[in-house]
DNA sequence: CATCATGTTGGAACGCCGCTCCAGATGTGT
DNA sequence: ACACATCTGGAGCGGCGTTCCAACATGATG
């Protein structure tokens, strides 16, 4: 590769076989890198030729274009939260379990929420359904539910996450951040808005993950009620 | 022809001051209408200056930058929907009424739903949770949990309203996209993919206001269960 | 061994983008 | 009449995703 020190010849010396092969599965990986690093944002095809001390061509033949490239790396980091099925006694534990392990993944990896929300019914979507619907089935909701079910408790988990990694984005401290917002909420003109004034202190004081999972405890509470395990 | 915008008495000079003082108002105002043609990406300061009949510096003088004049937007169209508070006989069906306007905005302005969702606890956010935390507190759930039940609703509420966005982006024809995906989803491996395999149709044949209305049902329902009314 | 077809690389450049700078025009107070 | 704060819009900067293509490396072929 790189023998400096001689002037190329008289060709210019454009360009040369690497020895460690450029391949989709190591520009997948460097871009994993970079957005954990700087969000979403910090994935450039310049910044990533320079990581990989190469071109943009070189990119481009792996890789049709940056969508593609999100794309791939979500499905990498959710597959790897997806890789072991949660072994709890019950359904409603494995989900909880299911919904732990997205929620910590989308803590590690902010951009993954908004790719995620973005992406309708394609790409990651339909592995994170299948693993959430297999228990929802198990829960004994009838078939002819399944979709509506399993949708309501993939929505809200996306929803719940990209609000979760909004916080974490714009966020350096997040009690400092949470006081800001909440002092805000409090200085709210009464008359128009009682309801924010009274949670304020809940929203300093909560904690995200336990909230995220006090959901999940609700809608399975709601699927039990329209939908009574014994029959 | 060209007659959409006033066009400034244009003089040979380089700049005066128009007669249609360039306002915040009516800055925001184009901005909506180019991000309902054309999505987020619609927006532009190149053509919202053209629009304008002005230069960047002009609308830069009204608006910090891209990002709050996104916000502004958002802000405008989800103060529309919220103007008329819901008049139906229980929380219950007022919640349902809310959650049906916001599905209708969105619908009707993809692009509000990825703004929202990615706003944490500013911004729109607060009107949001105000005007369903009130239906919240009325249906008679206790004050210590008044922030994460509102909070359950409003992130399913966004979480949906980003899939069905995300959908009507890509979406020319509805029928033929969820066709394609539902063909796509019952091919996959057998093995890998049951449970995807057998909600295919019930993805083919849904009701995006349908479902997301269920899903509301189903959160309210679990409120219910979690915080019976009587006590 | 020479030649070629093929797959792969990376540098140059294109057209957009958000945004900044600033000279000049306008309206207001004195 | 003059100074000053407010407002305008054209020129241009650096950065982005993407395209194009000459230059290489390699395995197959003669």
């Amino acid at each position: 590769m790189c023998q400096d020190g001689a002037v190329p010849p008289s060709r210019s010396g454009r360009s040369q076989r690497r020895t460690d092969a450029l391949s989709r599965e190591r520009i997948v990986e460097a871009a994993v890198e970079l957005l954990d690093a700087a969000g979403e944002s910090g994935l450039t095809f310049r910044v990533l030729t320079e990581r990989l001390a190469t071109g943009p061509g070189a990119i481009y033949w792996h890789v049709a274009n940056r969508g593609e490239l999100l794309a791939a790396a979500t499905d990498a980091v959710v597959d790897a939260a997806l890789a072991a099925e949660p072994a709890e006694p019950t359904p409603q534990a494995r989900i909880r379990a299911l919904a732990s392990s997205l929620f910590d993944t989308i803590d590690a990896h902010p951009w993954v929420a908004a790719q995620l929300s973005g992406s309708s019914w394609q790409a990651a979507a339909p592995r994170i359904l299948e693993v959430v619907g297999r228990q929802v089935g198990a829960l004994g909701v009838p078939e002819a539910n399944w979709f509506t079910v399993t949708s309501v408790l993939v929505q809200y988990i996306f929803g719940a996450a990209s609000q979760e990694a909004a916080n974490s984005d714009v966020l350096d401290d997040r009690a400092t951040y949470l006081d800001a917002v909440a002092t805000t909420w409090s200085q709210l003109d009464p008359d128009a808005y009682p309801f924010i004034r009274t949670i304020a202190p809940q929203l300093r004081d909560h904690d995200d993950r336990e909230e995220f999972l006090a959901g999940i405890d609700l809608i399975l509470s709601g699927i039990t009620a329209q939908y009574p395990p014994a029959g």
